[in-house]
DNA sequence: CTTGTAACCACACAAATGTGTGGTATAGAG
DNA sequence: CTCTATACCACACATTTGTGTGGTTACAAG
């Protein structure tokens, strides 16, 4: 059969590898060879091994099964490790909350709207999301944006938190100042036109710590 | 030997799968078996088959190796039912380049940094992450957020922009007026303090159109 | 007690898959 | 022309992997 020019194949062969690794299902040699057209595996081997001496491809330590990585570093999952005890971020699937009212937080998780992907480095603590509604924090937080919560009752002098504010959740930055009888604390929005609202400290509820922004563009 | 509380073993072996199919890396049955500590392979296909009769996992239509996946709709096709209702589409894993400079995208491909799950209905091939450096989008975006990036090479009036100045990747807001040989375009930044742009529209380069922001809060 | 079910183990087998060996043809350099 | 490297094919074989069949133990309900 014909041949088709030098280095051409190659470049087709790593597209297609790096596509597939992208949409999170690594090929197989025989998927490679298919989608090239190749009548033999040892075809699609060869240029597989060729893409990875140059370093443009990896594969994984024990070469098992749909072993190609990509080259960047943390792609690869713990592999054939026991019990890996790595320290990269691992994703993680967490609620979207549609509102947020009074009681306890288990009775909203009735009203899961979606779920988000989380990468967090920190322990699986407990995680949620939420749209944001209104612009009491703009411009650096606006409606529609999503944020990811970590649980938690209490927080520090200038932590984002999301507290229980009118039977609803809102996003606050926390203030606090004095200490022991004398304690105050503000929730202060980042707009001016909202004032700071200064709660009984003992009444306060805080839901948990803003860890996470995230804001879609839709077109526009 | 003894068992474990019910349906606890099970969340376990979700959260596992779950893990890794965000990772890029879906598992075998073994590789299941294993990561949990069961001596027999069918303890953990018993559990698989569970979750996928739950609608909790999905498999791939042939089932082959490796088939387990997230049930989101398209595996990796366009052969996915609609199931009407939430626009969120399948997690992938998009690159995060570290920094962009002149030359072929697919050269900036060497260079990952790591990986960013997004779920969106764009093919994968046509998103990458970069991480925002330079206050010019202020307060809007900052610096160290990761935006998500859709490649394309043109862009309407009022959208966000990566584009090419000075050999590197920057994020600006495209102004487009007048129209023909009198077109004007022009590259401006939030920050007051950054002067627009008014490059040659036809040596302008335009590697995509930011889709999404990121922003962790670190403690503070 | 009997019945049912969830959780678990042991073993087996066909298909999928990575890898190895050897061979052919075309292009380009000398 | 010879020589070499690239691109490709054909076939074989050991592992990995999904799946099937059958058995064991504990717990709860009737």
């Amino acid at each position: 059969m014909g041949r088709t020019p030098t280095g051409q194949t190659r470049t087709r062969v790593l597209a297609f590898v790096q596509e597939r690794l992208l949409a999170g299902t690594p090929p197989t040699v025989r998927e490679v060879q298919q989608a090239m057209g190749f009548r033999s595996v040892g075809t699609a081997r060869q240029h597989l091994d060729a893409l990875v001496d140059t370093g443009q491809l990896t594969r994984t330590d024990d070469s098992q099964h749909r072993g190609l990585r990509l080259p960047g570093r943390s792609t690869g999952g713990p592999g054939g490790r026991p019990t890996g005890g790595r320290g990269s971020s691992r994703p993680r699937l967490v609620p979207l909350l549609g509102r947020v009212q009074a009681g306890p937080l288990t009775t909203a998780l009735q009203d899961i709207e979606d779920h988000v992907v989380v990468t967090t480095r920190h322990p699986p603590t407990e995680l949620f999301a939420l749209r944001v509604r209104g612009d009491s924090m703009a411009p650096e937080i606006l409606a529609d944006d999503v944020v990811i919560v970590r649980r938690q009752p209490k927080a520090e002098h200038g932590q984002l938190v999301v507290a229980m504010v009118d039977d609803e959740a809102t996003i606050k930055r926390l203030h606090r100042r004095g200490s022991g009888a004398d304690l105050r604390i503000e929730l202060r929005a980042t707009n001016p036109r909202y004032a700071p609202i200064a709660p009984d400290p003992a009444a306060l509820v805080i839901l948990g710590l803003v860890i996470e922004l995230r804001r879609e563009f839709t077109g526009a």
